[in-house]
DNA sequence: GTAGATACGTA
DNA sequence: CGTACGTATCTACT
């Protein structure tokens, strides 16, 4: 099958107009949102920037550069001395960022070009003609709409449309559209129009439309004036009496071909860029974001890494581990380990450590004579000997399996990734090699093609994992230096890395569930859902899959005709939210059904995925993800123990099913009341909410009393409830509209119930909307011990992206703040519980809740433990208040 | 078999 | 037109 061979990619020369690029940016961007702490402004620099790092990334050109306009005259002014007059001299702040341009072009390697006499365009139409003949496409970023007289189906114009972040694709057919002309009559267009940016009058009460109709009729320009007197009209006697204009319009609005210039196309290719030099310029421009997209977006555009590891892969006789290792643990060693793990164990199959610098092994667990592993079990678990790995937890269980424990890890380059990039969802040892050491995942010495010696291929496994070591090794190194200079290197070393450990250990241990209530639960709820299904049909009089949302909304809308709900891609929404108000209208009686259908089945399929999950001693390990959610939290999977209901009746029944264990006597869960409330609280300063944190009455009872005016006493439960919805939602970025939404009022209702809030707690809205402001200038936001969210788009010129990203911001120092805070309390408590040597352990974190398995006689000590540390986690000027039960179950323990 | 859309469970 | 997740199911694709 030849049907795969890569056809060598097309050269593509990338032409940008600096100036009008920079120009569209200055005036796009803000420059308030845009400044250097010492007052440099760099809208513009930052919008040329963004551009150019966008269209380098979407469009990979080959070759490039950059053309500028010269202060001098141009031919133009010879020729009309009027030429650009009239324009605003350029602003100040403007000017002074032209030079730091350069220095952005200078350090990425971009060549510029300008030539004395001739503007920007007249330079790239003349590269753009010389391109076509050498056989490159062309494409050009420009704001400036001459330049679509150069459009042909080899030159492609891009030209922005709002803001800086939006280009359109003007080819041939697009100008065409556009203008009612093809390309090469643009000119003529442009002509008759003229353009009062370049003091250039066209003939009056003549635009595009009329323009285009009369080239369209004549054929071109020549052809019209030849004509000129059939042209009827105050038109055609406006066209006559100022033929002479759009004539010299015609002259000047030609664009040059011809200027000399020192390169040419072929010579423009891209070039390797200097990241120091990159990093140094950033820093002083204080570009953050960018320097982010520039690295994540244009690795691909750098040349391919095409080296990969020089690694000394040593082969060790038998007994030779013990000595090996003291000749070389003098520094941190890299471990890369294969195996399986999951569901709170696992196995090894091969494991290999590597220096930073020098030699390596790479071992089989299973050969390894007793002294070999007796060696290799002290090293482990010798805290004094520095270790780093790429996603430890799941080794770390696999090597517990086979009796080894782990200590002394001083980087999991993991975690340290997902610190340097929350938003990322993957952390892929290979490619953080390629982008961080810009070196291939595999050995550079190996692979002569010689057979190893039984042909098996496990030498060539066993380099490639002393490989994986020694990236490991070196990727440490990298992100120590680069976790410091975003101050997260005590997050990384007092709780993210600590908290490994503990949630091994929470994997390992798992929740006990009684089976047989589960079982029981299964067949009662099918027998509901089977009811449930046959009571929907009877009401619509035929079958249909009540699971699928496109039958259901058939029946809804097709057939019922009940009106029609909020549009959703493929048609109308049947969410419960939605069906809920149908209901209220229309009071169909299958409305009921689904609804009922839908929470049974959900609740049966839950318990139904439960019932596998338990392994022979009846417990349920999960997988807790310490690096997938952008704001620090934990996710769980496989099962999910995060999600179990508890709203419903029915619901919490599923939580009696997970119960205490043998040789254990009892659940006991504890978790922070109204957290992260008291963290917005907290960080803004609001002394009214404080004060409502302090007056120890219920919070939303006190804050209603103040936004309605009202006593305690005469809050009821009707306005209680409107405000603790603001209260949850601000944290969100809740609006007005959502507000009447949640609590069925009118949007009017909302917007007063609002400013009654904010009348009463002015230093929460101040803080909401500093930190969106001060998220826009760093381009990320802060939790209180400093774990970072980068958020580009709060600088989108797309409004839904932007507003999306504002309430993000608003939300992850919030959220992220509560993940650091029960993150500590988990970390203090695991050790208070080995200080104290109790027995009693940690098995879940439900994000505001830790569940622990009591051992007998321990409950009040643990209790007074969990208290203390939960509680004394982190000190809020709102501070932290812990609530907890005890019980057989889960939903026993609840409280 | 997989990806996307929809719906819904938790904090 | 309220954040952060994971899972089940259906549907339409390869």
């Amino acid at each position: 099958m030849a049907a795969d061979v890569p056809t060598p990619d097309k050269q593509r020369l990338l032409l940008l107009d600096g100036h009008s690029l920079a120009y569209r940016a200055f005036f796009a961007l803000p420059v308030e949102n845009f400044s250097t702490t010492d007052g440099q402004p760099t809208n513009a620099v930052y919008g040329f920037t963004s551009m150019l790092i966008n269209v380098l990334r979407d469009e990979q050109p080959t070759h490039i550069a950059v053309a500028f306009d010269r202060s001098e005259p141009t031919f133009r002014h010879e020729q009309y001395v009027e030429y650009k007059a009239g324009r605003q001299k350029t602003p100040d702040e403007f000017r002074s960022q032209i030079s730091l341009i350069f220095e952005v072009l200078d350090a990425l390697r971009i060549p510029r070009m300008s030539v004395a006499g001739f503007e920007a365009d007249d330079i790239i139409a003349t590269l753009s003609v010389q391109a076509t003949a050498a056989g490159l496409e062309t494409l050009i970023v420009t704001g400036d709409r001459d330049a679509f007289q150069l459009v042909d189906d080899k030159v492609t114009i891009l030209y922005p449309v709002r803001g800086v972040s939006e280009l359109a694709r003007m080819d041939p057919a697009a100008v065409e559209t556009k203008y009612g002309v093809p390309p090469e009559r643009y000119r003529e267009l442009a002509a008759l129009v003229g353009e009062s940016s370049d003091n250039l009058p066209g003939v009056p009460g003549v635009g595009p439309k009329t323009a285009a109709k009369w080239l369209v009729k004549y054929g071109n320009l020549d052809e019209l004036v030849a004509h000129v007197d059939e042209i009827k009209g105050k038109a055609g006697d406006n066209l006559r009496e100022h033929l002479g204009d759009v004539l010299r319009n015609q002259q000047l609005n030609k664009l040059d071909c011809d200027v000399a210039l020192e390169a040419a196309p072929p010579e423009l290719k891209m070039g390797q860029w200097d990241r120091d030099e990159i990093h140094t310029l950033f820093d002083s421009l204080q570009f953050r974001v960018l320097r982010e997209r520039l690295y994540s977006s244009l690795t691909a555009a750098e040349p391919e890494a095409d080296e990969g590891f020089e690694i000394d892969v040593q082969t060790l006789e038998p007994g030779a581990l013990g000595s090996w290792l003291e000749d070389n643990s003098g520094g941190r060693l890299g471990i890369a380990v294969t195996g399986t793990w999951g569901r709170g164990t696992g196995e090894i199959t091969a494991l290999a450590l590597a220096t930073l610098a020098g030699p390596a092994v790479s071992l089989d667990p299973a050969e390894l004579i007793e002294d070999d592993e007796r060696a290799l079990a002290a090293w482990l678990a010798d805290a004094s000997k520095p270790k780093a790995m790429h996603e430890a937890k799941g080794p770390m269980l696999a090597l517990y399996a086979r009796g080894l424990t782990i200590e002394g890890l001083t980087s999991d380059t993991a975690l340290a990734a997902y610190l340097a990039l929350p938003g990322q969802r993957t952390f892929d040892l290979a490619d953080l090699a390629l982008r961080y050491l810009h070196r291939e995942l595999r050995s550079e010495t190996e692979d002569t093609g010689q057979l190893t010696l039984d042909g098996s291929g496990e030498e060539e496994a066993a380099n490639d994992l002393a490989v994986r070591a020694r990236a490991v090794a070196e990727l440490a190194d990298v992100f120590d230096a680069d976790l410091e200079k975003r101050g997260a290197t005590r997050l990384l070393h007092e709780v993210e890395l600590p908290l490994v450990r503990v949630l091994a250990d929470m994997e390992r241990a798992g929740i006990a569930v009684d089976a047989d209530h589960l079982v029981g639960m299964s067949a009662s709820l099918g027998g509901q859902v089977k009811e449930t299904e046959q009571l929907a049909h009877a009401a619509v009089g035929r079958e249909f899959n009540l699971g699928s949302p496109k039958q259901v909304q058939q029946v809804l809308f097709d057939e019922l005709n009940l009106p029609k709900t909020k549009r959703t891609k493929t048609g109308y929404t049947t969410d419960s939210d939605a069906l809920t108000t149908l209901l209220e209208k229309d009071g169909h009686p299958v409305l009921e059904h689904i609804l009922r259908w839908r929470e049974v089945a959900k609740l049966k399929s839950i318990v139904d995925s439960l019932i596998p999950m338990a392994d022979d001693a009846g417990r349920i390990h999960t997988t807790f993800n310490q690096m997938v959610a952008a704001t620090g939290r934990l996710s769980s999977t496989d099962p999910n123990l995060q999600n179990i209901p508890i709203r419903t009746a029915e619901g919490r029944q599923i939580r009696e099913a997970f119960v205490v264990g043998p040789g254990y006597d009892t659940l006991l869960t504890a978790d922070y009341s109204q957290i992260e409330l008291r963290i917005m609280a907290h960080l803004s300063e609001d002394d009214a909410l404080l004060d409502a944190f302090s007056s120890g009455a219920d919070f939303h009872t006190i804050t209603a009393s103040r936004v309605f005016g009202l006593p305690p006493e005469q809050i009821d439960s009707e306005l209680r409830a409107r405000i603790k919805a603001m209260n949850y939602g601000l944290a969100y970025g809740l609006s007005a509209f959502g507000l009447s939404q949640q609590l069925r009022i009118s949007a009017d209702e909302a917007r007063g119930l609002m400013e009654e809030y904010f009348q009463q707690f002015g230093g929460v809205r101040d803080y909401l909307q500093n930190v969106v402001a001060k998220a826009r200038q760093d381009g990320y936001t802060e939790t209180i011990l400093g774990r970072r969210r980068y958020l580009p788009d709060l600088n989108s010129d797309n409004r839904q992206r932007r507003e999306m990203a504002e309430r993000m911001a608003l939300n992850a120092p919030i959220q992220g703040s509560a993940a650091d805070i029960i993150k500590v309390a988990s970390l203090n408590v695991d050790s208070a519980l080995r200080e104290h040597g109790l027995k009693s352990r940690m098995l879940l974190q439900v994000h505001d809740e830790l569940v622990f398995e009591v051992s007998p006689d321990e409950h009040s000590e643990l209790e007074s433990l969990v208290r203390e540390h939960m509680a004394g986690a982190y000190e809020l000027k709102a501070p932290l208040e812990v609530s907890m039960g005890t019980g057989r179950t889960w939903q026993d323990a609840a409280h």
